[in-house]
DNA sequence: AGTTTATTTAACTAAACGGTCAGTATAGCT
DNA sequence: AGCTATACTGACCGTTTAGTTAAATAAACT
């Protein structure tokens, strides 16, 4: 492995023997890992080459497969929420309010497609057993808020605001975690790339907006 | 599933020793572990358990972990494009074939909880390796065409089709695929219960068709 | 310099898993 | 009855994997 800078400068950022930094990759790298395979099948071997160390470093951080990926899979959620946090969205008019934290969570699952696929795996495979329903509970907290509010003012129509917010949720993920299924319905084109991923946002958008209002 | 024995014999029908029913009860044990655990985490072990046979008998009915896996999927697949055939949906008026293929998915859905998950590791975990692209095809066609329709004859807005058809999937799929997730929403209820399925369904269908409608 | 402490490794174990094989039991045929 | 093809089993093999151990290396502090 290649080991870069190894000695000099009095500079002190040496990765290699930097606790939070070796920390944080093993994340990354865990992320990565569990986001394909799941708790079960990841290899925690593939974790550490993935990281540059070996099994054990993982071992020395975490004490658990299970441990990392509760580590893991939290990290992912308060990310998210924290993204959520920033829109202030209560300033808003529910009408706005809707669309912006549509577009950014729809960002968000773009520039970070393993979310979606981790929490997918998480529900499917441990039957939601390490889902921290809390912070769980913001995400929807917030959209059903909003929804509420434009039931209110007459922005929206009567729906049932549960189950609209998952729906919501739903439309907003679908597209990025069965990416690998939905390929062939665009051929030659990158689901990813900024064309299909501009025109999916506004479609997304349409479709959800045209949906609730009154 | 009525074992239909073909001659008679003192003892009554053997089903150990009937070919084709221990391939399908196979395929039904192979379905209900790959659909929690994908590909690579399904234990053969369990399959064969579940079904009450041993390890080798599924290697005298499938070559490889692989195969078993590729004959499950296509049979989920083609069980379902099954259902959206009968429905003759040429023969009704855009709107009201939208709403029908959208209760038929949903009712679908909510009865094999485990296609919806098959297809979701699929995507994540195999990146479509193994999707039958031509069948899938054939269920976003059935779902594009009605747009098209809705479009020409005014009665939808004008929209991207393959876009929303994504997206009315995902909101098909998404309640069932990650309701472990889900539960902490609604304390104490079944989501897979008659009230709140029929609830969803309803909001399901209310959201996607005001979505769409002109 | 030397000693301690934090970080990382190679080598290992025990269990689990996919897959194989030689052989057994049964049904149908002649 | 004896023969054959079909359906199935139990024991086994090689590989993979989570997790452990003791030792090595580097930084930090005398």
């Amino acid at each position: 492995m290649p080991v870069i800078n190894k000695q000099k400068t009095t500079k002190s950022t040496n990765q290699s023997r930097n606790s939070e930094a070796t920390r944080n990759q093993l994340l990354d790298a865990a992320e990565a890992e569990f986001a394909v395979t799941g708790l079960i099948a990841a290899r925690m071997e593939a974790i550490a080459a993935q990281t540059g160390v070996t099994k054990a470093t993982i071992y020395y951080y975490f004490q658990s497969k299970e441990e990392l990926y509760q580590a893991m899979l939290e990290r992912c959620l308060v990310g998210m929420l924290g993204l959520a946090e920033q829109l202030q969205l209560d300033c808003l008019p529910p009408d706005a309010a809707l669309v912006k934290l549509l577009a950014t969570m729809l960002q968000c699952m773009s520039e970070n497609p393993h979310v979606g696929s981790i929490l997918c795996l998480e529900a499917v495979q441990n039957k939601g057993k390490y889902y921290p329903k809390q912070l769980g509970n913001i995400l929807y907290g917030t959209i059903i808020e909003i929804l509420e509010r434009g039931m209110l003012s007459g922005a929206f129509r009567q729906l049932e605001p549960r189950h609209t917010a998952v729906n919501i949720v739903g439309t907003c993920s679908f597209y990025f975690t069965a990416q690998e299924n939905l390929k062939y319905l665009w051929p030659g084109k990158r689901l990813l790339g900024k064309e299909l991923l501009q025109s999916h946002t506004q479609e997304s958008i349409d479709l959800i907006m045209a949906g609730v209002r009154n």
